[in-house]
RNA sequence: CGGGGCAUAGCGCAGCCUGGUAGCGCAUCUGGUUUGGGACCAGAGGGUCGGGUGUUCGAAUCACCCUGCCCCGACCA
């Protein structure tokens, strides 16, 4: 490919509201342009680069005895009034009417879609397993798109959907899903950890998340810094330390607190440590068979409530926390909320279930309640894991300490079980001749995502370092000045490059070099080749590894020492 | 949804407080000199100052409304 007809928009400065890394360095090596809030432009270099994650993902999705097939975008709404998530999935799920008033949506995701058609041809078990993918774009109307294609609306995934006979065929199918994943991120060079998940919106009961660790990650995983449990913190379980309280046998009573309300604050007021501080907080639930309900949730004064987990102990779909009226409903004061006399259900966290000599709101204005225990103070408490792992909390497994990370998540594989193909009725007739239901996984990576995931991990000050295997060209081929000399000895290089099946991009702009050097540096392309009417004249031409040492070499032995140094290069990921 | 910030040439920004002919750097175009790591000289083009309403003799600038973008956001009950 010849530069100076080629369309690739540089960017000298940093684009003003691009803030992580990646979205910073796609952007201003164009690679992307943004079209409107969370969706974006493939420009040629970075399409280049989609297409090779995509196809290292289909070889080994193939590999693995998996088909491709491609699905609608634009979805019938019945579908999802069908699997019960019409309500559920909410408003990240863009609806819009036709001319013929139907109702449609745009697919976040295909669970409907794939379970309907197989639903239609399924007939027996002979058929089964199978495992059905499709690489195309989806649509998430997300609250907050940001980072640019990290979080984008519009983004392009690989989902897989496997359906089986029985649930053994299913653990043998994701535990192949699995080691497909790692392999597929192995091949990227990435450095990621797979980790126990929540199933989040799409449900079932097993999860593993894939996660690329970065500090610009929106995710926080937990691990084990002495074997190899690691966990999504939405999901993660870990012991806590328990402070000794100073006053076993003390009697609650109230005292007063005028203005003091964070926990912090009063365990300063009442000299007390925030651990034996009981917070409270008010929660509306959303979904589920209590829609709609008030309820209360505690976790120690220096613990966080973790959500998803308290969305689960009380069978709801999301929480969202209360307004002072219905805080007020159910008999709390905001600021001075306790457990005690709540006129709604109160999820007490498990750390708390031995407690006592405790601080917590008096539901009075101004007054806390001391020396309060739990078992004998709070009688319907519901006892629940609802707090949010903390860096150095023990393992359930080994005791060793937990340690956090952020990460970047580019795969999830889930059990789905029957979630889907019961209410879709994929059934199928089995072995004894029964009508059965089959049960099903699916298994999605981020595509898109992944190109911004692996510009996070390799980049330095001169732009992006792409690995040989997604770069969208291997080589960098600079001519130096225009003469006659040097445009030929570059074209000559570029055929037998070009012929040897290896992407070029031929920069024989009317540029200076350090021009072409920072481009070249900016887009990443791992090569780079050197010809200049200086070098030429001493019989040589050089090439070296982006930002590394130049080597000089006779012309004719230029293209196969690239070669030879592409392959090495290739190899070591 | 709540809070904060921003919106002026393709990109990055100044000007606004204190109203009076719209600027700078980069990029672009022309000519010339250059040519081994984002050159230099001379000239040129390019703007509904996000949109609307109002105040005013006069608005990029002041006021109000709208839109878009970016950042932060469970709470500490």
């Amino acid at each position: 490919m010849r530069y100076s007809r080629f369309f690739i928009p540089t960017l000298r400065d940093d684009p003003a509201d691009a803030e992580v890394i990646s979205h910073k360095l796609l952007l201003r090596a164009g690679f992307i342009r943004r079209v409107t809030s969370g969706v974006y432009d493939y420009l040629p270099i970075g399409l280049r680069v989609l297409r090779k994650i995509e196809a290292i993902v289909r070889e080994e999705m193939n590999r693995a005895g998996a088909q491709e097939l491609l699905m609608p975008m634009v979805q019938p709404c019945e579908l999802w009034e069908k699997s019960e998530r019409m309500e559920k999935y909410g408003p990240e799920l863009l609806r819009f009417r036709d001319r013929h008033n139907h109702e449609s949506c745009l697919g976040p995701t295909h669970e409907e879609v794939i379970c309907d058609l197989v639903s239609r041809e399924l007939r027996s078990y002979k058929q089964l397993p199978m495992n059905l993918y499709q690489i195309q774009a989806k649509f998430r109307d997300e609250i907050r798109p940001r980072f640019g294609l990290m979080r984008g609306r519009e983004f392009v995934m690989k989902d897989a959907y496997s359906f089986h006979a029985d649930d053994a065929c299913l653990r043998r199918e994701y535990q192949l899903m699995f080691d497909t994943y790692t392999t597929i991120f192995n091949r990227f060079g990435l450095t990621f950890r797979a980790v126990e998940a929540d199933t989040g919106s799409i449900g079932g009961s097993d999860s593993h998340e894939f996660h690329v660790l970065a500090e610009s990650g929106e995710d926080l995983i937990a691990h084990c810094s002495g074997c190899d449990y690691a966990a999504n913190v939405e999901k993660a379980v870990s012991v806590r330390d328990v402070p000794a309280s100073a006053a076993d046998a003390e009697e609650a009573s109230e005292i007063s607190t005028p203005d003091v309300t964070s926990a912090e604050d009063v365990a300063a007021f009442l000299k007390v440590d925030t651990a034996l501080l009981v917070k409270t907080l008010v929660y509306h639930l959303h979904g589920g068979e209590n829609n709609g309900a008030i309820v209360a949730a505690c976790v120690r004064g220096d613990d966080q409530l973790q959500e998803i987990k308290l969305a689960h102990a009380a069978a709801a779909d999301s929480v969202e926390l209360a307004s002072e009226e219905e805080v007020r409903s159910v008999g709390g004061v905001s600021g001075f909320v306790g457990p005690q006399g709540l006129s709604c259900p109160v999820y007490v966290d498990e750390s708390l279930r031995d407690a006592s000599g405790l601080v917590a709101g008096a539901n009075k204005a101004d007054a806390h309640v001391t020396g309060l225990s739990m078992q004998c103070d709070v009688a319907d408490a519901v006892y629940a894991d609802v707090r949010e792992t903390r860096e150095g909390d023990a393992c359930t497994r080994c005791s060793a300490a937990i340690e956090l990370s952020r990460g970047i998540e580019i795969g999830q594989v889930f059990a789905l079980g029957k979630r889907y193909t019961e209410p879709m009725e994929v059934m199928f007739q089995d072995q004894q001749g029964k009508r059965a239901v089959a049960t099903m996984g699916c298994y999605g990576i981020g595509v898109s995502r992944l190109m911004a995931a692996v510009v996070e991990q390799c980049n330095d000050e001169a732009g992006i370092h792409w690995p040989v295997s997604l770069a969208p060209f291997q080589v960098a081929l600079i001519s130096m000045g225009q003469s006659e000399t040097v445009l030929a000895a570059s074209e000559s290089i570029y055929h037998e490059l070009s012929d040897a099946g290896i992407e070029v991009l031929w920069d024989e702009r009317k540029e200076r070099p350090g021009v072409k050097f920072k481009d070249a540096e900016l887009m990443g392309l791992p090569m780079q080749i050197v010809v200049g009417d200086r070098s030429l004249e001493r019989g040589v031409i050089e090439y070296g590894e982006r930002g590394g040492e130049r080597i000089e070499a006779e012309p004719a032995m230029v293209a196969a020492a690239v070669i030879a140094s592409l392959q090495q290069a290739g190899s070591s990921h």
